[in-house]
RNA sequence: GGGCGUUUGGCUCAGGGGCAGAGCACUUCCUUCACACGGAAGGGGUCGCUGGUUCAAAUCCAGCAACGCCCACCA
């Protein structure tokens, strides 16, 4: 056996277990009874890790370590996603350092560039997921890009067009005039900026009510040379006698309708809205409900189209200025607010953005929702909270269609080709340059590329084979969980349901676990603009990944948020600290130093079964039956919050803190030495293998220096049967433990323990110095007490060894002399302090003892005096209030007496 | 505007109708041969507010307040 150091050194050991692990080939796909798949959520190849990763690979990590170890076949698929819009913005941003351009290189040569660097990064984050020791399938890795991926992209694409739910339409997008692209939502800044809001008078064709104008309100009155009606909101009884009439365009001189729209909030402006439906997307949206012609007003760069006289050739600016300039001439303009609304800019020049009306790819969802709303309501895909159920479900059911092209070069390219000779159009598994209709060279592909969650939503699919191999599937899906953030439930989880419905016709995993918001310690969300963010990696440098994943681990409670207590210089926004991190450290060096100290104890060790030979080992024995049932329900159950409470709390402070020193006069007896040694390594083990998917490095790190002939030793043979690495080592099945499970051992070993602290706690109150040796005897009130107090005679004197106590546990029928009495739960302790007794604090205690015990005994008699409680209560929770009660009354009956003996 | 969440000791948070909990911090004692990243003993809370349901509410319900997150919108 080598000697382990006295300090766990994660920098220095971690390399090398996971060296171990990695020579051992024990990441790769493993065979086994049952099955546990599950696809890692492609992190962005635009960078590094951030903490939502480290949390979500932390648990997926603790679910497939687990499942391996439980002998299940296990596939974690590890990859990343092309991120396109995200990538193409940080490559942008790359080449205008390097002094270069995107239009200028071409589209081929910018392709390049964003291969050259998905590569880089890719190659980043794969380290850093190995580094946390997540126990992925590194040889499977796989890229959205991927040629077999592509394949499965362009497959859903065919045929979801041949199946006609893939249609063209026009629709508003934010358009950047400066780079002359769309911008999808998501990618667009906002910004509030102070603005005005022009009221302008619009003539009535006919009066009403004596008015020969109405005032509409805007904020950019240049659209309105686009304007083809004016609404009101229904709720409006003053705009009522407007509607059906129309008005006079000025400028354009068109007349437009006056109508009613639920999108018009009554209270603001002016009441009447005008309505530009090709330059705004609730007017569009007005625009179709009403049937409004739709003009664009505007080309590609904002520059006003031909047609509108002087205003044609106007920048936007320009033309605000003249439009205004044109109404005040006139005498229209009422007059003019200041006004502060927000204003969407382009995340990559800031140019303004202007919503236009351009040709887009769309994917009806009609068809697509049905089974995918089935599953969840089903139960198929069932979700670790119910408000995360709900919250898919309202997307679901509010979902419009899906619009999937961007006009970007990086990403999948929608494959439809276009004939400009005959006009034909398909979408093809192949790409040709030659029409199939009319035989003309003049085809060409779209230009338009997938969104981004286009080719994500196969994820659990197209990683496995799919369409190529459909073999590899088998037994792989539906996979087992997806682990994931909320934020992404509806860009997502739902659409992967519904893809995976479609092709599969099955659900594309089972369990969906929605992990807690990360936010920074003042509870703002971590961003790189804040610069409040935490690197994991700086984690997993100052404290080690056990530590990182174990708090992290902690934190994943059943709430929606949490914050991470991480201490980030303001200005340099260095990391400076995470006080719970190292507390999770502080349990890996205790870990590390309980299993040091058993090992450095194990001479004349031979393997043998655990046995239960005294109350410790009952009590013992008892717990870690119970622990390995909580344990292997709470990872299966994904409340690793618990797993991690009940795994800290079992291993301190009842391993720890009561059981080896429990056992320490044991080892130094020669009789009692080896079967303690057996019952102790065999709570390691079990402990270490519980631990192991959570904490993986240290507990492999242990299981390296227990010699191969200590553990899973065949009882016929005598064998070795011992496992090459902890990380392949077989999980404890808590039905092979349930046989330890003791209630009354439990409660026998809590009662001597009472009395070991009351006896701490005297010798505190008296101060007496650990050196000085103290006396006590303890005095049973009958029955299962009695036995208990007997049994655990042992015990007691044993704790002598580390608290100094010379015990004499007897029946003490007389209080000795010079001794103060301890009231237990059924028992009375005295300890021998002679003359250091000082009456006045110990009368002062057992006053307060008994007006504690007289306040709750007085609360348990009103509720027993209560007819209501009696009558309806349940039977056990009387029977328990009764017993409680006369415990209560017992209570008071001895202080009191130990009292009467005080003075 | 819609949805969701949170409010429990100085701090960070568990718990979830029947005795108010943990860790850190704090106080006292202990460097005894696993560990001071340790051990032992302590102090400290009207469970956000107001009502309701119930024999019984920190817990369930309603309303309110504060904080936060997500989604939508801002003519």
């Amino acid at each position: 056996m080598e000697e382990m150091p006295k300090t766990y050194d994660p920098q220095a050991t971690e390399p090398e277990i996971l060296k171990k692990w990695l020579d051992g080939g024990y990441y790769r796909r493993r065979p086994g009874v049952g099955d546990c798949t599950v696809t890692i959520p492609p992190p962005n190849v635009t960078g590094m890790l951030h903490m939502g990763h480290a949390l979500d690979d932390s648990i997926q990590d603790a679910i497939v370590r687990q499942a391996r170890m439980a002998g299940k076949s296990t596939r974690w698929i590890l990859g990343t996603d092309h991120a396109g819009i995200a990538t193409q913005t940080k490559v942008d941003k790359k080449l205008k350092e390097e002094g270069k351009n995107r239009l200028e290189m071409g589209r081929e040569k910018f392709i390049d560039a964003c291969w050259d660097w998905t590569h880089e990064y890719g190659g980043i984050i794969q380290n850093q997921i190995r580094r946390m020791g997540c126990s992925v399938d590194f040889e499977g890795e796989r890229f959205t890009m991927d040629p077999e991926y592509a394949e499965a992209v362009r497959k859903v694409f065919c045929d979801w067009y041949h199946d006609g739910l893939i249609y063209r339409g026009k629709r508003i997008v934010n358009w950047c005039p400066s780079c002359t692209t769309a911008i999808s939502d998501d990618e667009a800044e906002y910004h509030n900026e102070a603005g005005h809001l022009w009221h302008l008078r619009y003539p009535l064709t006919e009066p009403v009510n004596g008015q020969d104008y109405i005032v509409v309100a805007t904020t950019r009155p240049e659209t309105m040379l686009g304007d083809t009606g004016v609404a009101v909101s229904p709720k409006d009884p003053e705009k009522a006698a407007f509607v059906g009439k129309t008005v006079m365009l000025p400028i354009v001189n068109r007349e437009i309708p006056i109508f009613e729209d639920w999108h018009v909030d009554a209270g603001f402006g002016s009441g009447f809205v005008k309505v530009t439906p090709a330059h705004d997307p609730n007017d569009y949206a007005m625009g179709e409900a009403h049937g409004l012609e739709k003009i664009n007003i505007f080309d590609e760069h904002a520059v006003v189209v031909d047609g509108y006289g002087a205003f044609s050739g106007m920048t936007r600016d320009e033309c605000r200025e003249a439009v205004v300039a044109w109404f005040e001439e006139h005498g229209l303009l009422d007059h003019i607010e200041d006004h502060e609304h927000s204003v969407m800019h382009c995340y990559r020049c800031d140019s303004t953005l202007e919503p236009w009306l351009s040709e887009q790819w769309f994917v009806a969802v009609d068809k697509l929702k049905g089974p995918a709303i089935e599953a969840v309501t089903s139960g198929r895909v069932r979700f670790n909270a119910d408000r995360w159920k709900q919250s898919y479900l309202t997307w679901m059911e509010n979902l419009k269609d899906w619009c999937i092209s961007r006009q970007l070069w990086w990403g999948h390219r929608i494959p439809v080709f276009y004939c400009e000779d005959c006009g034909w159009e398909d979408a093809l598994m192949e790409d040709t340059d030659v029409c199939p209709k009319c035989g003309g060279h003049h085809v060409h592909q779209d230009e338009n590329v997938l969104d981004t969650w286009f080719s994500s939503q196969l994820w659990t699919f197209a990683t496995q084979g799919w369409p190529q191999r459909p073999g590899e599937l088998e037994g792989h899906h539906p996979t087992t969980a997806l682990v994931t953030a909320r934020d992404i439930i509806a860009l997502w989880v739902a659409r992967m349901v519904m893809s995976s419905e479609y092709f599969l016709g099955e659900e594309p995993f089972r369990d969906v676990v929605i992990y807690p918001t990360i936010l920074a310690k003042d509870g703002s969300r971590m961003s790189k603009s804040k610069g409040n963010g935490v690197d994991p990696m700086a984690l997993i440098d100052k404290y080690g990944a056990d530590a990182m994943r174990f708090n992290l681990l902690s934190l994943f409670t059943n709430n929606q948020d949490v914050k991470f207590d991480a201490d980030i210089d303001k200005k340099t926004h260095e990391f400076l600290g995470s006080p719970r991190t190292e507390q999770a450290k502080a349990f890996v060096t205790k870990i590390w130093n309980a299993s040091r100290f058993l090992l450095m104890n194990m001479e004349g060790y031979t393997p043998g079964a655990p046995r239960v030979e005294t109350p410790a080992d009952a009590w013992m024995m008892s717990r870690l039956a119970k622990t390995v049932a909580a344990v292997t329900e709470g990872i299966t159950g994904y409340t690793f919050g618990d797993v991690a409470r009940t795994i800290q709390t079992f291993f301190w402070n009842e391993v720890c803190d009561w059981y080896v020193e429990v056992t320490k006069s044991r080892l130094k007896d020669d009789a009692a030495r080896l079967q303690a040694q057996r019952n102790l390594i065999f709570v390691l083990d079990t402990s270490l293998r519980l631990m192991h998917p959570l904490m993986p490095f240290v507990t492999e790190a242990i299981w390296d220096a227990m010699p191969a002939s200590w553990l899973d030793v065949d009882p016929e043979t005598g064998e070795a049967r011992r496992a090459e690495a902890l990380m392949v080592a077989a999980w404890p099945n808590p039905a092979d433990y349930a046989q330890y499970v003791d209630e009354k051992g439990e409660r026998a070993f809590a009662l001597a323990c009472a009395v070991v602290t009351d006896v701490r706690s005297t010798r505190a109150r008296y101060r007496i110095s650990p050196k000085e040796a103290l006396a006590v005897s303890v005095r049973a009130h009958g029955g299962d007490a009695a036995a208990a107090i007997e049994s655990m005679g042992a015990f007691i004197c044993s704790l002598a060894n580390v608290s100094d106590l010379a015990v004499a546990v007897e029946d003490a029928a007389e209080k000795p002399a010079g001794s103060i009495a301890l009231a237990g739960p059924d028992f009375d302790a005295f300890v021998v302090v002679g003359d250091l007794v000082d009456f006045a604090a110990e009368r002062a205690r057992i006053e307060k003892a008994i007006a504690k015990a007289q306040k709750e005994l007085a609360g348990a008699e009103r509720t027993l005096a209560n007819e209501g409680f009696i009558a309806k209560a349940a039977p056990e929770v009387v029977a328990a209030k009764r017993e409680r009660a006369a415990e209560l009354a017992a209570d008071v009956e001895r202080l009191t007496a130990q009292l009467a003996d005080l003075s």
